[in-house]
RNA sequence: GUGGCUGUAGCUCAAUGGUAGAGCUCCGGUUUGUGGUACCGGCUGUUGCGGGUUCGAGCCCCGUCAGCCACCCCA
C-alpha cells in the first residue's frame, strides 16, 4: 500500500521540517499582530461555486456527495472559509481584523515538484481597511516571512500589480468593464501564448497588441505609488517590482495583486495574494461588506526552495539540530541499579528534560553510541557507585561525578549555561 | 487534462537477451563500565504491476500504475 498520488506520509524527519516552517510562519504573523484561526477542512461545495469565488480552482476541487446527500468539497484554499467566518461575526472584532491560518488544503491536479494534492498553506488576511497602508502591511509581512527563512532579495522578488490599472486602461480605450474579466484572462496568459493567437483573441476588444505591450512596458501603475512609498519607508522597496503582467487567476481579486517568485531555478510562485474587496459581501449576500487583502504560501514550494538555497538550508539545519529527540540519556552500567535509574529517569522527566535510557541490558559502549545518535547533550552513568552518578558532556567528553540528589540542580544550571 | 523521460534491496545505482550485484543505511560482533573513525559478520528483492515475443526477459513489444520534466494553472 502506498499513499495516494500527491499525498505524503510525514515521517519524524519530515514532520520536523513542517514544525520549522509552521513555527516561522506563526512567528512572522505574530510580529504583525495577526492571530490564528481555523475552519473546517470540508465545506459545502456551494462555498466555492458561489459567484465570484474560485475561477480555475473549481476544476481542481476535491468534490463528492456525502452520506447525507450533500455536495461537499475539501477546501482548496481558506479564503472563502475566512470570508464566511468574518462576515458572520465581524461586529465582535475591532477593525482592522488581522487573522492568519496554517492549514491543510487540497487540490485535485497532477502532482509535480513543489505541487501536491494535499499541502499545508499559510494564509494571512487583513480585513476592514481598504487603504494602501493595509496592502503594504500584508506585503511587508510576506517579505519578512520569506526573509526569516534566510532568503534575501537575491533569491526572491515580489511582482506587484493592480487590476484597477487595467480597468482604467480599458476605460481609456472604450472597453466596457463587463468584459474586463475576459480581457485580463488573455493578459494573464499572454506571456506564454503565440503572438498570432493573442492577436486573434484581442481582436474583439479593438486594442492593438502593441498598445498593450507598451502599457506593460511603461511600468506605470500610479495606483501603486502609495504602497511603494510605504514599503520604501520600511526599507523593503528592493523586494518588490511593479509588473502589470501579473493578473492572477482567482476571480475574486479586485485591486492590488502580487506574487512572490524565486529568482533562481524554475520553481513556481512561492506565494500569491491580493485585494478582494467584494468577496465578503458576495458570500454573505451583502450583510457584511468588508474590504480585505491577503496572501497564501504553500509548504511544498517553500520546502523545495529551502533545499536549493544553501543559506536557507543551513538555517533550517540549525533549527533541526537544536531540538534533538532527547537531551539526556541514562547509561545503565550496572543492571542491579536499574530500579534506581528508573526512579531518576522519572524525576528528571518531571523537571522537564527529554530523556531516554536502554529498555534492556546493553553494553556501555553501545549505550553511549545510542546517546550520541539520539542527539543527547548529556549522558548520566548509573552504576555500582550509586548513590554517586557520573554526568558526561557528550560534546567535549568532560565528565564529573556527583551525588544523584544533586544531579537535578546541576543539570538545571548547565541548561542555563548552554541556553 | 496533454506531451516527453524514467521505474532493479530501505536509499544511491550496476548487470552485451543467458544463474540479480555493489556502496550506504540498518542489525549483530571485535571477550564483558565510556561515544560519530576502523575491521568482521548478517538481513532484505515476486527487477512497479499485468500480458506478449523468445529455448530463455531486469533488458525487446503492448497495456497499466507511479514518479520526474514541459504545458495548463497555482501554494
Amino acid at each position: 500500500m502506498k499513499t495516494l498520488p500527491g499525498f505524503r506520509d510525514l515521517f519524524p524527519e519530515d514532520f520536523a521540517r513542517r514544525r520549522y516552517l509552521s513555527g516561522l510562519w506563526r512567528e512572522a504573523a505574530g510580529r504583525y499582530g495577526f492571530v490564528e484561526f481555523d475552519g473546517p477542512t470540508l465545506e459545502s461545495s456551494e462555498l466555492y461555486r458561489k459567484k465570484n469565488s474560485g475561477g480555475e480552482i473549481l476544476g481542481q476541487l476535491y468534490e463528492f456527495t456525502d452520506k447525507g446527500d450533500r455536495s461537499v468539497a475539501l477546501r482548496p484554499e481558506v479564503t472563502p472559509t475566512l470570508a464566511r467566518m468574518v462576515a458572520a461575526k465581524h461586529r465582535e472584532y475591532p477593525k482592522p481584523i488581522r487573522w492568519f491560518n496554517v492549514g491543510t488544503c487540497f487540490r485535485y491536479e497532477r502532482q509535480q515538484r513543489g505541487r501536491l494534492r494535499e499541502f499545508l498553506q499559510f494564509n494571512c488576511d487583513l480585513l476592514g481597511d481598504a487603504t494602501p497602508a493595509a496592502d503594504a502591511e500584508v506585503v511587508a509581512l510576506l517579505i519578512d516571512l520569506l526573509r526569516s527563512f534566510g532568503l534575501g532579495s537575491e533569491h526572491f522578488a515580489i511582482r506587484l500589480s493592480d487590476r484597477s490599472a487595467w480597468h482604467d486602461f480599458l476605460a481609456l480605450h472604450g472597453v466596457e468593464s463587463a468584459c474586463a474579466g475576459e480581457f485580463l484572462n488573455i493578459v494573464d496568459k499572454m506571456e506564454k501564448m503565440p503572438v498570432e493567437k493573442t492577436e486573434e483573441l484581442l481582436a474583439p476588444f479593438g486594442i492593438p497588441l502593441a498598445t498593450i505591450h507598451q502599457f506593460i512596458a511603461s511600468g506605470r501603475i500610479p495606483a501603486l505609488d502609495p504602497l511603494l512609498a510605504d514599503l520604501e519607508a520600511r526599507g523593503l522597496r528592493e523586494f518588490v517590482r511593479p509588473d502589470l503582467g501579473v493578473v492572477r487567476g482567482l476571480a475574486y481579486y479586485t485591486g492590488v495583486v502580487f506574487e512572490a517568485f524565486a529568482l533562481q531555478g524554475n520553481l513556481r510562485a512561492i506565494a500569491g495574494g491580493g485585494r478582494y474587496d467584494r468577496l465578503l459581501a458576495d458570500l454573505s449576500d451583502g450583510s457584511a461588506d468588508l474590504p480585505a487583502v491577503g496572501f497564501g504560501v504553500g509548504d511544498a514550494v517553500l520546502l523545495e526552495l529551502i533545499n536549493e538555497i544553501p543559506a536557507a538550508k543551513s538555517l533550517e539545519e540549525k533549527f533541526l539540530t537544536s531540538v534533538p529527540p532527547v537531551q539526556i540519556y541514562l547509561v545503565i552500567a550496572d543492571e542491579k541499579q536499574r530500579a534506581k535509574a528508573l526512579g531518576l529517569a522519572q524525576q528528571l522527566r518531571g523537571e522537564g528534560w527529554r530523556l531516554a535510557y536502554p529498555l534492556g541490558p546493553e553494553k556501555v559502549g553501545k549505550q553511549f553510541g545510542t546517546a550520541e545518535s539520539l542527539g543527547a547533550s548529556h549522558a548520566v552513568v548509573i552504576g555500582s557507585e550509586w548513590p554517586s552518578v557520573t554526568v558526561k558532556y557528550l560534546a567535549d567528553r568532560m565528565e564529573q561525578e556527583l551525588d544523584h540528589s544533586a544531579l537535578a540542580v546541576w543539570l538545571a544550571e548547565s541548561k542555563a549555561l548552554t541556553s
